[in-house]
RNA sequence: GGAGAGAUGGCUGAGUGGCCGAAAGCGUCCGCCUCGAAAGCGGAUAACCCGCAAGGGUUCGGAGGUUCGAAUCCUCCUCUCUCCGCCA
């Protein structure tokens, strides 16, 4: 959410920034009605002064044993008003309301503007990925060859983009799940947690992700609960509605979760194997921070992001996105994709987000500053490091040998019993 | 699922119709003291909206209602705690 007075100062910036960000808004009527709710507002102030007054002149009449009569009654032809106007703003703030909180974010002065990932830059790449001498099997060919995972079962069990793994590929989850966090919570001091995978309203509106994707979640009707997209929600909403000290931030959290995307509207896009699926694993960061640190803290998620690539030796490279490929309450993003030799495409396994104020403003996440003694909103970020199926594509495809085994990342071998590699079943 | 109790500032907690935006304590900040600190003493300290300011307004879990007037009374909702039931 956007500060309202921001808005009205910088009209021009925000209507060029909902050209490409939000066609559908019309900013006009957004104005008109803010500019109603001001003149209301104000008459409802001076009445309500009116009211106080007219109400002390009755506590005085009354403790020196005079009649209140006349008092009263002129103060229930203001109160009649107050009631009127009430209604009236009440009416407004929940019209204003509602367009603000589905205006996006808008881009840091150092986002190029774009359209689509055509736009996106190229920020670095780990290495080049070397052509192997023999011929590649994909993913879904050596995932089924070795047995690790079953999507024809993941299909009758679930239904259709529902994987199930099985065998040392269930192993393999447990694995990388471990390995991510150990890596940043050992390595990059992050705080685990291991938050619900349900939750109310309030926390899916407070990251963004309602009302306007209520279509792209999971819902439970009966208890009005949704199916995290991302532990982003969870952890982000923890300090929803609190006041943070200082000195305690910047707070770092990681969390592995399981996430759930309905996709709807993705339909054949993907379809492969494990590119695209319902229900998936990730371990995510987030961090609460001053506003003056946070672009500072986005450069470092995104490096302990980079390094679990990194450390599985994984070929990879970071883009960073353009104002039109952004998600909607980021202001600056960065992906960071790995490479799919048999696919022969680079697959994102991780969207690392400064939302500036953004999130904090929706949430009502504030500190206290000491300097000025005034509580601010905070900045949050958010990254995943990783989400676990296109980093099993990745494992896959890259270390696949000659004969179909599979070579087993060094880093995991600790997580997999010692096992080396993998074979054919 | 049933019965009962509760929700007040950064935190704990008093307040049962007008003198309450709210006692007290903790915490925090400033000053005194000190070589410095702790302790002690004195003072300040809720958030938000409109306004250059003076000032005005809103907010006691949320939404309605009663009343000239609600933190306080009534209704509904949400959450927390205790007991019972069920259960991994």
């Amino acid at each position: 959410m956007l500060d309202l007075s921001y808005v009205r100062e910088h009209q021009d910036e925000i209507r060029q920034m909902l050209k490409t960000r939000a066609p559908e808004l019309n900013f006009d009527d957004f104005l008109r009605i803010d500019t109603d709710r001001r003149t209301y507002l104000k008459d409802l102030d001076s009445l309500r002064a009116e009211k106080n007054k007219a109400n002390d002149q009755i506590t005085q009449l009354l403790k020196e044993k005079k009649d209140p009569k006349p008092t009263i009654a002129s103060m229930k032809s203001i109160a009649q008003k107050i009631d009127v106007l009430e209604s009236k703003v009440g009416e407004i703030n929940e019209k204003l309301n509602q367009i603000l909180l589905i205006v996006p974010n808008k881009p840091h002065k150092s986002v190029k503007s774009g359209e689509d990932s055509s736009k996106n830059i190229q920020i670095r790449q780990s290495e080049t990925p070397k052509k192997p001498d023999f011929e590649l099997k994909n993913h879904i060919e050596l995932g089924q060859n070795l047995g690790i995972f079953d999507l024809v079962r993941g299909s009758k069990i679930a239904g259709s983009a529902f994987v199930v793994y099985s065998g040392h590929g269930a192993r393999l989850q447990r694995a990388l799940v471990n390995f991510m966090l150990d890596t940043h919570t050992k390595d990059h001091g992050y705080q685990e947690f291991w938050p619900p995978a349900l939750v109310n309203r309030a926390s899916m509106t407070g990251t963004g992700q309602l009302p306007k994707f209520e279509e792209d979640m999971y819902r439970l009707r009966d208890d009005d609960l949704f199916l995290i997209p991302t532990a982003e929600v969870p952890l982000t909403n923890l300090h929803r509605d609190e006041v943070l000290k200082e000195e305690e931030l910047p707070l770092k959290y990681t969390a592995y979760t399981p996430c759930f995307r309905r996709e709807a509207g993705s339909y054949g896009k993907d379809t492969k194997g494990l590119v695209r699926v319902h229900q998936f694993d990730k371990v995510e960061l987030v961090k609460f921070c001053k506003p003056e640190d946070s672009y500072e803290e986005h450069e470092k998620m995104l490096k302990d992001a980079e390094k679990v690539l990194e450390l599985l030796k994984i070929p990879y490279r970071v883009m960073q996105l353009c104002s039109g490929d952004m998600g909607f309450a980021a202001a600056k993003c960065y992906d960071i994709e790995a490479w799919a030799p048999a696919l022969g495409r680079w697959l994102e396994v991780s969207s690392v987000s400064n939302f500036e104020d953004f999130q904090a403003r929706r949430a009502n996440i504030r500190f206290k500053r000491k300097a000025t003694g005034k509580s601010e909103l905070v900045h949050t970020l958010n990254g995943s490091a990783l989400a676990l199926p296109r980093v099993v594509i990745a494992i896959l495809e890259n270390f696949q040998n000659a004969d179909g085994s599979l070579l087993i990342p060094e880093v995991l071998r600790p997580y997999m019993g010692g096992l080396t590699i993998l074979r054919k079943v």
